[in-house]
DNA sequence: TAAAAATACTCCATAGGTATTTTAT
DNA sequence: ATAAAATACCTATGGAGTATTTTTA
């Protein structure tokens, strides 16, 4: 005998007449007439062949079954309800999971932790699973679904199934040691062109994988004539200051980077900066995203566009 | 926007389909057809405002929110059978409560301990809530509902809404110290009679609120003229057979406490026994009882039956 | 006798069935 | 071209409404 499934509606109904211990009241409060009530009622004591409810003339009155089936009954319905409503969160994107791959590039912005500190404080039922790799493995993943979205800087192919969105610009400075000749007898930080680095010693951060920010400027250079020494190559942008700290050469950073030994570096703005400017680029399937993902591209959006007022 | 609750029937069709990931078997398995079972997805997937599944030509696959989904609607559809499982077995008498009382007379009897023991045994989810009293009392709480059934021994008042079921009967015996001088000359344990008992040294138990065995043997000494001497009154059966080993007297017990201080007491058969015996009565109320209590009520039976072959 | 619950019936919403179309590989 | 899911439409079970009767303190 496989027992019909339990009726959760009648489960509820149960629980109303307890509580109000009168049908009638019970039959108000659910929306309903009395007598469904009632049938409801006796139809799941059929069912559990129990005597849930003693009748009297004034009302109902739960029997030793009854209130068994009250105290058991009564965190399943809570259960139910909180099922529910974590679905809706999920639905409403306020709870989920986030994918989420970024370059080590877009990572040295603080734009990208704190878009992720904000996503966490904000929506701290989103979890997010974070992934560092070069622009070429993102968008390879982003597309076979192995990540919701991504942050690089240049895009190095784009497939049409995805959709990239630069978020911000962000201009160029040039980066020279305190004491360079370039500095002396101008104000403290001179305006400069790429034509003054005709024969400089020049720092610059290769990535294998992503034709990035240097590549851009030594195309650039060529184009007016100006041939810069390379001095160094280096892996990181970070490694590229602390060679022009050591004063062995000069070199180009997103200006977001300003500030990075202060003492020992001058950044000075570039006339040609907006050749140069350094994209932060939003890699996604075209598809509609799932709500949290939606959530958090929304709050990416919004960040962004603080940092282009900050910028 | 008060959302309209789950389908419980949704959510186990949800759960056929995401263990299949086909929902033609998976209608197949819930015995109905593809068509109602695609239409109940869907319906679930519209309340929810979440795609559960991606349709694939070969079948479907849970979505990361179907996912979610399966995680915690398993434990939720797991509770509600656990409920109906433990619903059922209190409809069936294996579960529940049964209020026991008992007067120290019953409780002094090896039947009393012995059935609640075996009830403990075979049923361990009825709990059973025992309490000692007189059996004035234990009369009164069954009529009032406090209790369920009461174990005593001669009823004192019979209510027409309660039911007084004689178990067994129990012979009562002569009890007296091993040198008595009724003993003296005749085979181990000879047969008396209530007419030895004149000018004999007695000692009774008498107990408040209940007239029992002592009233009745008091009664049957007059009717026949013999008038024994009272030597003591105790309040417990167990204070008498303690004065008979000390030769204080004699006193009659019922046959189950034979066996006491085997040394210093003999018991001898008494031919009036029969006016004497003393029952072991069930109270309960007429009314239909709960299932548990049937149940503990079927087994004091078929305990009582055991008693009476080896009484 | 006067409440509350139970019964008798009617109606309709919807779960489920049948036939067919659409979709994706 | 094929297998699976979606759609369209129909049927019927049963939940809910209305009117009435029964119950019990």
């Amino acid at each position: 005998m496989t027992t019909l499934p339990l009726d959760l509606r009648q489960l509820r109904y149960f629980q109303a007449v307890a509580e109000e211990g009168h049908m009638t009241r019970a039959a108000a409060r659910l929306g309903l007439q009395q007598p469904p009530l009632s049938q409801q009622i006796k139809a799941l004591e059929l069912q559990l062949g129990l005597q849930l409810f003693e009748r009297h003339p004034k009302g109902v009155r739960l029997t030793e079954a009854g209130r068994q089936l009250q105290l058991e009954s009564n965190k399943l319905l809570q259960d139910m309800a909180d099922l529910q409503q974590r679905m809706a969160r999920l639905a409403q994107g306020e709870r989920g999971c986030v994918a989420l791959g970024f370059t080590s590039s877009a990572a040295a912005h603080w734009f990208t932790p704190a878009a992720l500190r904000e996503c966490r404080r904000r929506y701290p039922d989103i979890s997010l699973a974070l992934s560092e790799a070069n622009a070429a493995d993102i968008t390879a993943a982003v597309l076979a679904h192995r990540l919701d979205c991504g942050l690089i800087r240049v895009p190095v192919s784009e497939p049409p199934e995805l959709l990239f969105e630069t978020l911000f610009r962000e201009p160029v400075v040039l980066a020279l040691p305190v004491d360079h000749r370039l500095l002396r007898g101008r104000s403290a930080t001179p305006r400069l062109s790429l034509a003054d680095l005709h024969d400089e010693a020049l720092i610059l951060a290769r990535r294998p994988g992503a034709p990035g920010l240097y590549a851009n400027l030594l195309a650039q250079c060529e184009a007016l004539g100006v041939k810069p020494r390379i001095a160094a190559e280096v892996d990181r942008m970070m490694s590229n200051l602390n060679l022009v700290a050591a004063g062995a050469g000069i070199t180009v950073v997103p200006a977001s980077m300003q500030g990075t030994h202060p003492e020992a570096i001058v950044y000075c703005p570039l006339k040609e900066a907006k050749l140069l400017d350094a994209p932060m680029t939003l890699v996604r399937r075209r598809a509609a995203p799932a709500a949290a993902v939606a959530t958090f591209l929304a709050l990416l959006a919004e960040f962004a566009k603080t940092q282009a007022g900050a910028g």
